[in-house]
DNA sequence: AACGACGTCAACCGCCAGTAG
DNA sequence: ACTACTGGCGGTTGACGTCGT
């Protein structure tokens, strides 16, 4: 499902968000949070619109983020909500953990829609031919009667199938793809950075990614912020090793990004302890 | 094998509501 | 009260995959 890469008038490149681009993404906001997507671009050295990075994260890159078919469960929910609601898909989405407005407004054009159509076309048909089968044989029989009002149809065939074979708690996409990064993910940015300078001696030093106080007039010279961000990074880095193993050992799986940062970031910092009362990583 | 029709879904666009100054 | 900015939402697009002929 890939677009062709292309650029708008101002620069920003448009279409389909290279590997590399995710692993910046998810670098700099695993790190940093999302202070404000319009700003967050150019720090985290990506030439791409805030709009387009927030939307990219919000459905795709997001821990959580459930991937895979929807389950018979999720299919009853929505159709039941829209039936209420319309075409509010937030809300929907919102009662559908892990799923994203933007995958149920998809589902629903792509699946759903036409198959609750196609049920009330069936179901109306069926009316018709029962009323005309009815006035058939009532004028045989008995007088025409208005109790053969059928209810709705389901719109399903089988109510049981999915739900067994699913796995509601399925993270695999994340899962899979920060280990398709390997462990050279978190190496990658601060390559050189820190390699020399454990005693935080960060001058010069350049990165893909900017601490979100960093401050430049200068918006192309993107450094990392010695203050804050090298404290960060230094602190990153020298746990890189094994920040795995917690992990590893109590949930047998690769971490995702809100387990990297809450394994090797330092809790009393400010600022990543607001964003864990925002509860950002849930 | 080639081609067109159709389905899927990531991504873009424009609008709107909330908020800060 | 007004304006500018931002995040969020829903509608729509279009590239790519799949299927049928």
């Amino acid at each position: 499902m890939a677009r062709t890469p292309s650029c708008d008038k101002s620069g920003m490149r448009k279409g389909t968000w290279t590997a590399e681009e995710d692993r910046k993404l998810i670098a700099y906001v695993s790190r940093y949070g999302c202070w404000n997507w319009r700003q967050l671009p150019k720090f985290a050295g990506l030439a791409r619109c805030g709009k387009s990075c927030r939307l990219r994260w919000m459905n795709y890159l997001r821990p959580n983020i459930k991937r895979g078919n929807f389950t018979q469960q999720e299919e009853d929910l929505i159709i039941t909500m829209h039936k209420k609601l319309g075409n509010r898909w937030s809300t929907i989405a919102a009662e559908l953990p892990g799923r994203t407005d933007n995958e149920v407004k998809n589902h629903w054009h792509t699946s759903l829609k036409k198959r609750v159509q196609h049920n009330t076309i069936t179901n109306s048909e069926e009316i018709k031919a029962t009323k005309s089968r009815d006035i058939t044989i009532s004028q045989v029989t008995t007088p025409a009667s208005s109790q053969d009002t059928n209810g709705p149809l389901s719109p399903f065939s089988s109510s049981s199938e999915f739900s067994s074979t699913h796995d509601l708690d399925d993270m695999s996409f994340i899962d899979a793809f920060i280990e398709s990064m390997d462990q050279s993910f978190l190496l990658d940015d601060l390559n050189g950075i820190v390699q020399n300078n454990t005693n935080c001696d960060f001058q010069n030093q350049d990165t893909s990614l900017v601490s979100p106080n960093h401050s430049s007039n200068d918006d192309s010279n993107l450094v990392v912020d010695n203050d804050f961000g090298s404290f960060v990074d230094a602190y990153y880095e020298s746990t890189v090793d094994n920040f795995w193993t917690p992990y590893e050992a109590e949930m047998s799986h690769v971490p995702t990004p809100s387990h990297m940062l809450m394994t090797t970031l330092p809790m009393e910092s400010e600022y990543f302890s607001v964003v864990f009362e925002e509860d950002l990583w849930s």
